[in-house]
DNA sequence: GTGAAAGCGCTAACAC
DNA sequence: GTGTTAGCGCTTTCAC
């Protein structure tokens, strides 16, 4: 292989235009079959393929989408970005798709990333992850041109495709079933505020001991940046309270790994001392039995490639907007409270 | 945002040729300060920013770095692969590269899928990852001229740049240190076969086995998909035997975390009855006290990421060829069996 | 300093 | 049926 056959290549080799090898190539059926044959046979003999990125230019459609991951770093290693990675992978090689991926931590190179592959006409559309208030990337795509579709909701003011959890029904369940087995205190470990399902699962929580008739004190709550060692850090504090919750509900299932962790270290047996919940359902949480809500992380990227892909061929939407139901997973971790 | 500006716009607004204003924007100093300025003003004024494609078509170079993850469906959540994944795309963003990511189990579309990136001209390297034997994606690269770098050795006689962990090593010391804590039934889970790693690892426990003299008895030996699920099957195959091991080693911790799930649900203290350990020491593994042999993932995609990047630019390498050596982290999970 | 011209590899409108 | 021409947006000689 020392240089790659082009169409001129074949076109020079069997005497016809470029134009003449592109159509037969592309099958079209306007080329006489004895030359089609022909040119299929030193096509195949070359071992051509077509350059991509010269068709790209031409059709002006680069058959790939982009996504930009969030955030970055070692402890960068949530279970749930390889499901949704894999969803969305899975579902553009049914279109024939690539999925363009960059890494950048929320700041100001974020958006430039952005630009880089929409500007740059390097994605046909974009997927966009874990939304934040006053999201600018929302903001910056909705004033492009180019399809996206986003996991999460915003607080814009503007409309787009999406797909998200009803993350407040869940944790509202969640915590209404806690209050019912005879919990009264119940902490909660927050996503980072910025983020906007902190504020909904938050809600629902709230909501639930709303309606309970208890009061929501605010030191029951602590706030978590989503990792293992932010779930460490937040179980520490609420568990060295006076007077410390019976159970704790956390907004991922990562902080709430962490927090069986912590108890363990401190004696306490998961269920009996402690209740301990958390959301996704992340592959590990089974083995700790762990009460969860859980998030078809895997389908949701599925869903989210194909809403994109349809937005790409000009498909009308069926829905635009998309709120799952998060699945309450009744695992050991939660039980009635000691002299319940 | 109507129709994108180009070189064009730009010349055909302020006067001058599109040569002088690809120069003026390229940052050439052969430029007269003054045009420079109205063009760069109007370049800011109109947004513009340069169609990547058409750049990539021109200068033959993609600044796009390839990955086809080997395997797919909704059981594809192993930490692992995002960590690896986190890794490459964080050092290519170092190099202002991108990360084009396809997914494809192995199988006869899988070379189909490397033929689009490297013949479709849409990437300047490849990593490819968890190699096989007689691996064919191997095979197909070395005849091309592209560079690519490896996570993981071949048996086949190719000369390749590749970073590999010493899993044969690895198993060797963990397998040693069991048996100096007096356990001499010691399962093993192994990953498929088709898979190099499979054999270095299995190796490493058997040379520890005859080490001891040992005879390293096959139906402790039993075959896992590196999944849950596949740790699930295994684990009650090896607990299920007449003469049940005391000890069970997997070969990722993936495995080892579903055998630990099993001994539980049957009621075995994990380190009393039965000792298990792993490989990788992914991020809940920690929390199961889990004995393993820590494997710098992250890293390694940083790593691959920068040995790929040198050759793209042809700098001399100075290692092709890297194995790490995994070091042997010891938790809770092992001690000596019981009665010892 | 600046511009004209060629070309990366492909597709598509239009003529013959 | 097939070829000519133009063009996607960019970079790069090479004149002037």
């Amino acid at each position: 292989m020392t240089q790659r056959a082009t169409l001129k290549t074949i076109a020079a080799q069997t005497g016809f235009s470029i134009t003449t090898v592109s159509r037969a190539l592309a099958g079209y059926n306007d080329v006489a079959p004895s030359t089609r044959q022909i040119i299929l046979a030193t096509a195949e003999d070359l071992g051509y393929y077509p350059n991509l990125t010269a068709r790209q230019l031409q059709k002006q459609r680069t058959d790939t989408v982009g996504l930009i991951l969030p955030t970055h770093g070692p402890r960068y290693s949530d279970p749930y970005f390889s499901a949704i990675i894999a969803g969305i992978g899975d579902e553009l090689a049914q279109h024939n798709m690539d999925l363009l991926l960059s890494t950048q931590p929320p700041g100001p190179d974020e958006l430039s990333a952005y630009r880089r592959m929409v500007e740059g006409g390097r994605v046909d559309g974009l997927i966009v992850i874990r939304t934040r208030k006053q999201d600018d990337r929302i903001a910056y795509l909705s004033k492009t041109r180019l399809p996206f579709v986003v996991f999460g909701r915003s607080d814009l003011d503007i409309d787009f495709p999406y797909i998200d959890e009803d993350s407040e029904m869940g944790f509202y369940h969640l915590t209404t079933y806690l209050l019912s087995q005879g919990h009264t205190r119940i902490g909660f470990i927050s996503a980072p505020r910025e983020l906007m399902f902190a504020d909904f699962r938050f809600a629902g929580y709230r909501h639930a001991l709303q309606e309970a008739g208890l009061f929501c004190d605010m030191q029951y709550v602590v706030i978590g940046d989503l990792t293992r060692k932010g779930g460490d850090i937040a179980a520490r504090q609420l568990l060295s309270m006076p007077s410390p919750p019976t159970a704790i509900i956390a907004a991922n299932d990562l902080m709430a790994l962490a927090t069986i962790s912590v108890a363990q270290e401190r004696g306490l047996q998961i269920g009996q001392d402690l209740s301990v919940a958390g959301f996704d359902d992340i592959p590990p949480s089974d083995i700790f039995s762990l009460t969860t809500l859980r998030q078809p992380t895997y389908d949701i990227g599925r869903k989210l490639s194909n809403l994109l892909y349809q937005l790409i061929e000009g498909t009308p939407l069926e829905d635009r907007h998309i709120l799952l139901k998060p699945e309450l997973i009744i695992r050991g971790s939660t039980r009635p409270p000691r002299g319940v």
